[in-house]
DNA sequence: GCCAACGTTGGC
DNA sequence: GCCAACGTTGGC
């Protein structure tokens, strides 16, 4: 049983957005960078997931989500209509993959990227470190620890 | 909107 | 295979 953390921007989809789906279930889709991609084939059902708000007023852990189905192609990369389309993408031998994950729960305080810039305890933390990018990574089951105890979970 | 950091692309 | 140019991410 692993810890991830995936990054969401919630203009585009939120943690709000991914509860009120059918199932509470969603596809992560879109993702186009092979770190990224690689460890969301490391993935195994049953894997917790904390879900980061990037990119808006508040960055943040805002909650957890749990993996459903482990990585299987992803279609958006071969559907020329989509907006992650990749050209190079090719249907027998798939570049580009998604998991599923679904809703487990909302912080009822998130915790926000200063406060754990501020914790100690999370020096070394992935997320933290200078000029990272990612959108997917793995997280260390005693920052998870660390983490939810912040948000007086 | 700015800009640092990083990944990717493509010419050579 | 190198590396400059470019595009993207994401915090501020």
């Amino acid at each position: 049983m692993k810890y991830w953390l995936m990054k969401s921007e919630p203009d585009a989809f939120s943690i709000d957005d991914l509860a009120a789906r059918p199932g509470k279930r969603e596809h992560w889709d879109g993702v186009r960078n092979y770190q990224a991609r690689n460890f969301m084939r490391e993935m195994k059902k049953g894997d917790t997931v904390l879900f980061y708000h990037s990119s808006c007023a508040k960055p943040g852990v805002v909650g957890v989500a749990k993996i459903v189905r482990e990585a299987y192609p992803d279609s958006t990369a071969l559907d020329p209509e989509s907006d992650y389309y990749d050209p190079k993408s090719d249907p027998d031998n798939p570049r580009w993959f998604m998991v599923d994950i679904q809703f487990q729960k909302k912080y009822k305080q998130p915790v926000s990227l200063a406060a754990m810039k501020a914790n100690p305890l999370l020096d070394g933390m992935r997320l933290l470190k200078r000029g990272n990018r990612l959108s997917v990574m793995p997280v260390e089951a005693e920052e998870f620890q660390i983490i939810r105890a912040m948000a007086a979970e």
